[in-house]
DNA sequence: TTTTGAATAGTACAGTTGTTCTTTTAAGTA
DNA sequence: TACTTAAAAGAACAACTGTACTATTCAAAA
């Protein structure tokens, strides 16, 4: 592995952090090269410029996400499958080997995009966060398979709402500080799968 | 209406539209100062600082939310109360007097300022989306007194839930710009109430 | 060990940031 | 209308922004 590969992971690896807690937006290359140890020229230099970093970081922390959660989770009983999906995903900025500090970066960077201008950026994030959706929705998909979820429900509501308990979620925890956000969570998740189950 | 309080109040409802679309941190003086035809110094003689017109922001905010979501949707029936707040507060930054660009500006801000150190803006954003999961919680109890709802089931627990799928509808809408996202909240919406529905 | 290219630092650029201070303009009042 | 205060503009400040270019340092290959 060449060094430019090494720093370069490192500035990645840093960047995810950053932007866990600070967001795209206010990430400056000057913050990146100080929490680096590099100068600012040296450090964008493994890049196009901002714009193409801000994407790099994105992808980077994507990778992570599969990784980490996404294969983590994976067994080929849709329902283990979708527990340990669920668990993983509450924790993964914690297990991570880089403790991301702020949460969840691509909540922040979908929130801070969802709304501007047509942009690289924007367009990842869209198609990221449809990508993560539909993987959901196919869980549920794999669940009707198995006879674990009823037919004439829909995936693509089901994939909303977990989606959005999670999001929930990441609010009641790091906003409000509450103690049982992943209680909360699990609580709902239970009433879930229980509402799509297979009447019997 | 002395001057200085019109302009005020022009420059708050700007300063609305913008945090919508570019939230608080992204949000520069120069901006809004371009924005509203003042000068920069203009602009920031209405503030003691930025921080304090971030608030201010909020505040106004708040109260444009309360006039056009809560207290527009109030009637005593709370049943009829949860359908009228829902309703007004998926539509709230359009039937609002200054068309919100941006959707929902605490959703922005509570996103920006979750995971950052302690400081006014977080301290307000935190007390304020507490107080709305209390509203919330509190047309639950409602629901439970007037035999709607089962009185074993927990209203804070709903609280979150409906939050949960405001959150993710936001996304759905702005992110993922989906025309069903409306659709999908209702449907959500219905199912919750009937999971909490008295069984007689 | 010398050479060559890659990796990083340094410097400079024009523009912007928030804030302070002074000056000008506008508004309200006698 | 003249006076007084309020409101906004203007200028200056040091710090920071992203980018471009040059200079330097380092690593690997000859």
């Amino acid at each position: 592995m060449k060094k430019s590969e090494r720093t370069r992971e490192k500035i990645l690896k840093m960047g995810m952090d950053l932007v866990s807690f600070k967001g795209l937006v206010d990430l400056s290359i000057g913050d990146m090269a100080k929490a680096c140890g590099l100068s600012r020229s040296g450090l964008i230099a493994h890049f196009k410029n901002k714009e193409e970093m801000q994407i790099e970081i994105l992808k980077f922390a994507e990778e992570e996400f599969r990784r980490h959660v996404i294969k983590k989770s994976y067994v080929p009983d849709p329902m283990e499958n979708l527990h340990a999906l669920s668990k993983n995903w509450l924790n993964w900025t914690k297990t991570h080997e880089v403790h991301l500090q702020g949460g969840c970066p691509f909540i922040k960077a979908a929130i801070e995009f969802k709304d501007r201008e047509e942009s690289a950026v924007r367009d990842f994030m869209e198609d990221q966060q449809r990508r993560l959706l539909l993987y959901i929705a196919d869980i549920a998909e794999r669940l009707k398979n198995e006879n674990y979820f009823d037919q004439e429900k829909s995936s693509d509501q089901f994939a909303y709402e977990i989606y959005s308990i999670y999001l929930g979620h990441t609010i009641m925890k790091s906003l409000l500080r509450e103690e049982n956000a992943d209680e909360k969570f699990q609580v709902t998740l239970t009433d879930l799968i229980n509402k799509y189950r297979k009447l019997s």
